[in-house]
DNA sequence: GACTAGGGTAGACGGCGTCTACAACGGAGG
DNA sequence: CCTCCGTTGTAGACGCCGTCTACCCTAGTC
């Protein structure tokens, strides 16, 4: 099963850890307890939290790629899925956004979602041929804004269902055009 | 002069640090170390980090209201002043957003976001009088989202610069029109 | 003058990340 | 077979952190 045993074993009890009680609580340590180890094991796997961190993140993008792939390449179910994500994993989200984190992680963060974003631009401009670009990154901004509130549970401050939110950023004119 | 004596100081001190150093940096030992009193200082004032982190985040919120207050209220200036403030300060940036720190520490984060929020509304729509507010909060939050890569120093990602990203989202036409 | 409350000091506790020394194992070469 | 050595987990130490507690000193009050 676990081909490389406690290197794999400690990644997934970060991940439970993370999901279940947010980013402060993944601890080496308590990652450790969790696999039965001594504290200083994972050191031989990964050498500061920094970097185990940075291994969590790519994980986690991983599996949000992974359910990318599991649409059909319709920039609103993508959008949608990445809403999602954020509301129903938002510490594995916020993990994504933590540049102070990750920066020092030796794990390139950009390397890791530059994929997610390009996935995004590919999927949008085979629908919208007539954009070059500029535009789907401009709603992929305001894609990410609403995630990022809906994962904080901050949408509720702004009076409006991430669904509405999405369907109007989607749906609206070309940004290019102007008013 | 620090009329409150202490309390003040240790503000000062804390936003000082955060500017500098980054959330994690803002620890009540360094803060107190700042103003050359004992660590165990603080806690007269603050309870514990995490309402010290509130205090700091309403100081934060309070200062960027005072930028919004120096514009002339054209959203466009808004949204701009919002951009620069987290590029300015990217760390004072990240603690407003980061609900999972303030939200334990009683210090209620609506109540210092919602009026920013209400600002941004009220704004948008002396200048848009078809709106009925709606259009104005998807505009938000594609701005926040701007701001959030930006922030981050992330907007190199998409390839475009703030300012251009933000002319296109506030210049193109009603959201709510479909296209 | 004694009493009290507020605010700063100092020490302790446990948890954390990190470093280092050490033990157990397992394969490579004699 | 035995030896050597790299890998991997263990155990203890260090300093930092937040937090709790006991103490002290000062001001103000009766």
């Amino acid at each position: 099963m676990g081909e490389d045993g406690l290197r794999h074993q400690l990644l997934d009890a970060a991940g439970r850890i993370l999901d279940e009680s947010g980013i402060e609580a993944v601890t080496i340590r308590e990652t450790a307890r969790q696999c039965g180890v001594s504290h200083g094991a994972p050191r031989r796997h990964f050498p500061s939290r920094a970097v185990l961190l940075g291994h969590l993140a790519k994980r986690v993008a991983g599996e949000l790629a992974e359910e990318f792939d599991a649409t059909d390449g319709d920039p609103l179910r993508l959008a949608e899925v990445y809403v999602a994500f954020a509301a129903r994993r938002p510490h594995a989200f916020d993990l994504l956004l933590r540049h102070d984190l990750l920066e020092a992680s030796g794990a390139d963060l950009r390397s890791t979602t530059l994929p997610l974003v390009a996935r995004w631009r590919d999927a949008w401009c085979a629908r919208h041929p007539a954009d070059s670009g500029t535009d789907a990154l401009v709603r992929l901004t305001a894609v990410h804004g609403i995630a990022s509130l809906v994962s904080h549970r901050a949408h509720e401050v702004v009076g409006l269902e991430p669904g509405e939110l999405l369907g109007r950023v989607l749906r609206s004119g070309n940004f290019s055009e102007g008013m």
